[in-house]
DNA sequence: CATGAATGAGGATTCATTCAT
DNA sequence: AATGAATGAATCCTCATTCAT
């Protein structure tokens, strides 16, 4: 919530462009990496000249934590619509989880690649990020696993979950990111029969005798 | 004009001067991204001359096949030593396996990152190294898990094997390289203690009671 | 990315910059052969940088369309002051002719050479000046020899008149700048000498009884 | 005449490297320019090392004089084959002369193109040029006319012959060199047509009633 | 001697950044 | 403010020439 709630048209101008710049940013991400990207192409991808970005923007590199944002923003209503799901038992979160999570990070790819390939820019990143706390999404995530408390018989069970977080989103993402290069060649399955092989992996870790 | 981007060296002197520039990356990937070392930096650091390296190699991407290849060296030697350790119990193997492997990773971090990054080269990379087949040396990995055949209950042993090892060295690498990011922090834990969490998340996967 | 090599200003300043750097060229070739000019030097003489240089064209070819659109205004503006001349006999055309070309050769003879040279390009060149048809300058200068069309007794008074037009300048040509090469040797006169022989060689021809 | 008519085997040797490198210049220069072929190209196509080409030669241009004086035995030879020739009139000689000397330029326009765009490099060339004088070769051509001296009614019958040849050669050179650039296109006819229509150019000039 | 690997000066080219319009 | 032309440092890349093998 800023200060002054109201947008002077100036304010508004300056956010369209910021909007349009951002927007020519993913669109360029599709077709090559950050690095590659040089800013006239940027500029003329917004409709907008050179000389318009340095007036919003330091550098090219000054545009990353609004990619983070903006992602911040999706991963939010996914976890949102994620939430409004109702589950009959932690195997269906699980499965549902791994696939839903598959979809998202297939369609977010290049997102990832780019905030990944850039972490040098990690704590930049994450100063950024003040409108949503990236670690508050995850722990969304975990508790959709944790409602199903009385089925975990695991130690510890909010470390628990968030470790199966973890995984699903991790190892998914090697799947999406560069499925036929180390270490996701590993594992033989596509990406698909693996997001159904997780709930498998995971169900027993949680649910294990002691 | 060679179709191929590497020349084959027909002295044992280009042999050397191919090791030069190949250890000359090693080195400046310690210190920076791979996209922003220059050729003149690579040269200076092998002691030799920029036109040189223009010699032996189209451009610094020609370079990554090498890289590759040398990766594929050291990820052999690395199994060949884990194949040679005696394990007593699945256990002790998962256990073992994942504080390795986060060893690995760690000592390497700067390759897998420079490899994902040039993933698109996938095609040539993976034709590049014909001497080691990548999939081969992960198998073995999951060959020292099947040692213990006996142990394991689960369905599929041969999959479930691979999985076990895919999700051991895809969420270190993950904790390794990105540790305060997307996804990495979807989990709490350091990497060492995560290294430790890692066996206990796998063995009731492996091990669970029809 | 234009599909043309040389960019379409927008500013007047554009503009300025182009003649600047076809200033410049012409100013090099005085010195040198377009070969051996670098585009720093271009950019030096035309007082710009060399970004500026690559901003407006692809490569130092890519002057050669200009050059040649301006040697056609030269051309033109040379012809034009032909027309104005008064003559009395056909003979008197011709020895005009003769003389003037020579003049015009020798101070242009660097573009002459440069364009030759670069005639692998020439559809490109051809294509470039849209402003000045070439043809139909030296069509002008096939007229003022057959404003004395009574004199002329050949058949085919036009082609004729073409013919000798296109013998004197190639051969002055030739002369001018390759006194003392093949095949300019062949005969011994000097350019002077030989552009006062002309006119006797190739009136007879236009004159010649049936 | 060498002082020394044997040949060691070095010195033959030596010939035969020259010899195809010699080749190896006329087969490049089908394709590009002279400046644009690299001594790596040129010592490849000899099928010799680049450390071999510098053995004999000073630089690249080192090889223009052989260049030249090979094509002067070309000439050479080529006057040979006219001078064999029987001829009826002066206007059968001029008839001949002009298809022959196309047909000879067309064959030899990549040499021609060559030494004239070096033509820089005259004063060697000429000083090169000891076995055969270039001038004296072209005598022998204008001889040829001469012959029918009985038929040229010009005064300054010499003189007038070498004006021929020269006309002769140097506007076919045009023709076949940049047959749609300046001046070539001065006259619309093709080459073949041009050779066609030369003698009646010139007939009437070397015969004209005074 | 022949070879071809190595050299490095020199020229080409890019692109983040500035600044006149 | 917005534009896009201009800048020039930084980097890429070539190729004549040298020199170790």
């Amino acid at each position: 919530m800023p200060e002054n709630s109201v947008i002077t048209p100036k304010q508004q101008r300056s956010l369209e462009t910021q909007r349009k710049l951002l927007n020519a940013l993913h669109f360029c991400l599709k077709d090559k990496f950050f690095e590659h990207i040089t800013i006239q192409e940027l500029a003329q991808n917004a409709g907008v000249s050179v000389g318009t970005f340095y007036r919003r923007f330091k550098d090219k590199e000054s545009l990353l934590p609004l990619l983070y944002q903006d992602f911040g923003q999706r991963l939010s209503c996914w976890v949102d619509s994620l939430e409004k799901l109702e589950f009959k038992s932690l195997k269906q979160v699980l499965e549902t989880l791994s696939i839903e999570t598959w979809q998202f990070l297939e369609e977010n790819k290049s997102v990832f690649r780019t905030l990944h390939l850039n972490s040098r820019l990690q704590t930049e990143l994450l100063d950024s990020d003040t409108s949503v706390d990236r670690k508050v999404i995850y722990q969304r995530l975990s508790n959709i696993i944790l409602c199903f408390k009385k089925e975990i018989t695991v130690a510890g069970k909010t470390n628990a979950a968030d470790s199966v977080i973890f995984i699903i989103i991790t190892s998914l993402l090697d799947k999406v990111l560069y499925p036929d290069l180390t270490p996701a060649i590993a594992s033989k399955l596509e990406v698909n029969k693996f997001a159904k092989e997780l709930p498998k992996i995971l169900l027993p870790y949680l649910t294990a005798e002691k």
